[in-house]
DNA sequence: AGTACATGTTCAT
DNA sequence: TGAACCTGTACTT
């Protein structure tokens, strides 16, 4: 799935593309069209992120108060395999797809940055092209609107596969697709879920970048405290969203590793200024994701050049932009069972934790 | 064509 | 601990 990173420039391109919009929601697929219809017609006021967890705050289109009664709130969590799709009338820079990583609907380490430091607008598919040529650079672009006029006559494109909820505003569409969670709720609900999120490091370096006041909600030493509480192993605390809201399997695997710990440490054996420092850690990973769209946790010096040998997976979509990380450079042992390890060469061992594969490397980690 | 796989979570046992 | 769930892609037959 795409971890909490995602879920963020997610948040900023719909914000981004819709904000301030009447939407026309549906569900071509029709298993949400009750949910749709609670929600066709009305001004998209916002989204945002709570580590996986996407919000979208609608509100009547009539001039209604804005009052906690008055919104409803699109609640979307993408799983494993959700992704969010875009096409656009060309007058719009937007993402092209956000989400599980996919050749069609993938999230790339080959993107321009997000809003705002992008550098070449680029225009999205109008959705009358062929699957191939309508792919345009690969990936997931920033978005920014160029201009304000539609384009007359654009029809969006027909939904592709099972389009859960399509949203339609002023330039463009957005598709969501095989979501885990999806559905309409009231503020008070949706508060209700991100009070059982532990602390989100991007919300908290959003903060402290803008030098604005952080929400306590996202206090690192709710973090440091939750995975000192319990003998379960640091590696599992880290998968756990009530501990630390936005960490999935990758980013897991990279920063035990990059803070050279067991990922069996019992928790409370963790001294405090370790876990500080993976928090800090967290953040600016994380901070790095949202910018580019992809994580890479590995320095330069320990890139090999020409990527490694062995089969491996590695990501679609990858290696298009003069200047990314390889796809199989970016990590240091995630995916890479049974190769060298990049810093002392024996082999990257894995085991399943939490109910999941993690990587580790048993000599740097202790 | 069938099958394995995927950056996730929840519920049952 | 295991199964179920949401779907599309890439690989194998």
């Amino acid at each position: 799935m795409p971890e909490g990173h995602t879920v963020h420039r997610l948040a900023r391109a719909l914000t981004d593309l819709f904000a301030g919009q009447r939407l026309t929601v549906t569900s071509p697929q029709g298993r949400f069209a009750g949910g749709a219809a609670l929600l066709d017609g009305r001004v998209l006021a916002g989204a945002s992120a709570w580590g996986k967890q996407l919000f979208v705050d609608f509100v009547p289109a009539d001039g209604g108060t804005r009052a906690p009664d008055d919104v409803r709130v699109l609640r979307v969590h993408l799983g494993l395999y959700g992704a969010w799709t875009f096409a656009g009338d060309g007058s719009a820079v937007v993402v092209q797809a956000i989400g599980a990583p996919r050749r069609r609907i993938g999230e790339t380490e080959t993107l321009p940055p997000v809003a705002g430091a992008l550098d070449e607008p680029v225009p999205l598919p109008r959705g009358d092209e062929s699957p191939a040529s309508a792919s345009g650079p690969e990936g997931d672009v920033a978005l920014e609107v160029v201009a304000d006029a539609p384009v007359p006559d654009w029809q969006p494109p027909a939904p592709r596969g099972a389009v859960r909820v399509r949203l339609r505003g002023v330039h463009a569409v957005a598709d969501l697709t095989a979501p885990t969670t999806c559905e309409v709720l009231t503020p008070s609900e949706a508060r209700a879920v991100v009070e059982r999120l532990g602390p989100d490091p991007i919300r908290w370096g959003d903060a402290a970048r803008a030098g604005t006041e952080p929400d306590p909600h996202d206090d690192p030493q709710r973090f440091v405290d939750a995975v000192r509480r319990s003998r379960t192993p640091v590696g599992a605390r880290l998968m756990d969203q009530s501990v630390v809201a936005g960490v999935g399997n990758i980013y897991r695997a990279e920063v035990l590793y990059r803070a050279r710990l067991d990922p069996f440490r019992p928790g409370s054996s963790v001294p405090v200024e370790d876990l500080r420092a993976v928090w800090d850690d967290l953040v600016e990973l994380m901070l790095d994701g949202v910018r580019t769209g992809a994580i890479v946790t590995t320095l330069p010096e320990d890139r090999v050049p020409g990527g490694t040998t062995g089969r491996h997976r590695v990501r679609q979509n990858s290696d298009a932009v003069p200047g990314a990380v390889p796809s199989d450079a970016s990590f240091y042992v995630y995916h890479r069972e049974g190769l060298p390890c990049r810093v002392c060469g024996n082999p990257v061992l894995v085991r399943e934790v939490a109910g999941r594969n993690l990587y580790s490397c048993a000599t740097c980690q202790r």
